[in-house]
DNA sequence: CAGCATCCCCATCGATACTG
DNA sequence: CAGTATCGATGGGGATGCTG
């Protein structure tokens, strides 16, 4: 997940100017269903956050995914970032209105997955059975 | 993302995981919204399609993605593969009814996006101009 | 036509160390 | 506490060539 879009690497050039493959409607979903997006988004819905709570609650990020996952949604609109300047700094996390919008639909889906997890189970050993 | 009585929320199932690379509902939630995942789900929405029409459709995915996008989603019983004995070859792929769910799902969390682009581009530029 | 096999680049992510 | 900076390896995925 790329935090800056103004990437001016090779790489960053050819895929900014592919605006066929790497549509903006597909970068922000690939931010709210990507590994560490769908996770805080999810926690979120519960309640706010601070940065070392969220940390503990994901329980297997590092440090940096979760500062560069919180950076994209906060630029996106969908997480807000209330950093109050006190000694120990205290930063608390929580959904915008739009970011409620995108976990429930991320919700939903990963709600879905798990209630279906056993017919898909149950299809992958038919498939690796007939491979077999 | 399944819930477990023992753990209301996302750490236990992610650090469950630890043994291999992540959750499996992790992985089906990957497959669905992944980039050639989810345009292939929305596109057998519509109809079933051969390997190349799709490929067509899609337009910018490779040969060798849609071959492993359509084997992933066939292995976890979303998709149908209907491989008739013909020369030339002729393979036409639907979605299953579980296919179906997770597809609508897809579709709905896509059209979310497309229908708040807007604020996010604003919400985009408001970051970015607060930056500067 | 519908794939599989191979090579290889480079973006992504984890680990580690450092800072206000 | 809440991050930033840097480096290395891991693997996704494009390009190419081959097959039934």
């Amino acid at each position: 997940m790329g935090v800056r879009d103004t990437d001016t690497t090779l790489a960053g050039r050819v895929r900014s100017a592919d605006t066929d493959t790497m549509c903006p409607e597909r970068l922000v979903l690939e931010h709210v269903t990507s590994r560490w997006g769908a996770l805080v988004l999810i926690a979120l819905l519960d309640r706010s956050y601070r940065f070392s709570e969220l940390r503990r609650e994901i329980g297997t990020v590092s440090e940096k995914m979760l500062a560069q996952t919180l950076q994209t949604l906060e630029r996106d609109g969908l997480v807000h970032r209330d950093a109050k300047p006190v000694i120990p700094p205290r930063v608390d996390y929580s959904l915008t209105d739009l970011g409620r919008e995108a976990a429930e639909q991320v919700r939903a889906l990963s709600l879905w997955v798990a209630q279906r997890m056993a017919a898909v189970r149950k299809a992958r050993e038919e498939y690796d059975a007939a491979k077999a």
